[in-house]
DNA sequence: ATCCCGAGGG
DNA sequence: CCCTCTGGAT
């Protein structure tokens, strides 16, 4: 794809969905930060199924600890991955209180410190909360990458590169949105509906589906 | 490279 | 049944 597709690419995106944002719920920083870690391998839908008992339980940090490992666990087993989630959780609360006064830090160090925190937790973080230009690369954003040839690469790390590259300034704030959501609903793992697709035409996967 | 790990889709 | 879901730690 040359840089007058990639920018007409986004143009697209852009217009169907001008201000694309999270389907994650979440009422402040802590609580993003906590439904961003538990999603992963997981649905945003069955993440917020989960977060709305857990939060209405404990809505901060301080609230999280006094809830304990064990109570977390409980409410969050309809997630995957939920045990390893419970103790990351609880362990990250007790971090924040102790280093950071319970407020997420503005730090990409300081982020991927937490346990159950990575660069595509801190990526989502730093993108989502304080408007970074960050592009955190998941299964949905590595995937129409490479199927679509906007940013091709064998790993994360290389397509979250060749996104840096790639990528018009004016559109790197909500690129990241942009490609999960259109990822979710209409370049999906399985059956891509290329024939509802708005980026048909420019896209390098198209033919392989009719 | 392997493990963690429930729920929903096809 | 198998595949996928906003990965991270070992």
């Amino acid at each position: 794809m040359n840089s007058t597709e990639i920018r007409e690419f986004f143009r697209r995106l852009s217009e169907a969905n001008p201000e694309p944002k999270t389907e994650l719920e979440y009422g402040s920083g802590f609580q993003l930060l906590a439904a961003v870690m538990l999603s992963a391998q997981a649905t945003d839908k069955s993440v917020n199924v989960a977060t709305r008992r857990l939060f209405a339980l404990a809505p901060d940090a301080e609230a999280m600890v006094r809830l304990g490992e064990e109570r977390i666990s409980e409410e969050i087993k309809t997630i995957g991955l939920y045990r390893n989630k419970a103790r990351n959780l609880a362990q990250l609360a007790r971090i924040l209180i102790e280093r950071h006064d319970g407020e997420v830090p503005r730090d990409r160090a300081a982020l991927e410190a937490l346990p159950g925190v990575g660069r595509k937790t801190a990526n989502v973080v730093l993108n989502t909360l304080f408007r970074e230009p960050t592009i955190a690369v998941d299964t949905h954003v590595f995937r129409l990458a490479n199927r679509t040839g906007l940013a091709p690469g064998k790993d994360v790390q290389e397509v979250e590169a060749a996104l840096y590259k790639r990528v018009p300034r004016q559109y790197l704030l909500n690129a990241h949105h942009w490609l999960i959501l259109h990822g979710r609903y209409v370049c999906t793992a399985r059956k891509p509906r290329c024939g509802e697709c708005c980026l048909r035409d420019l896209c390098a996967f198209r033919d392989k589906t009719d």
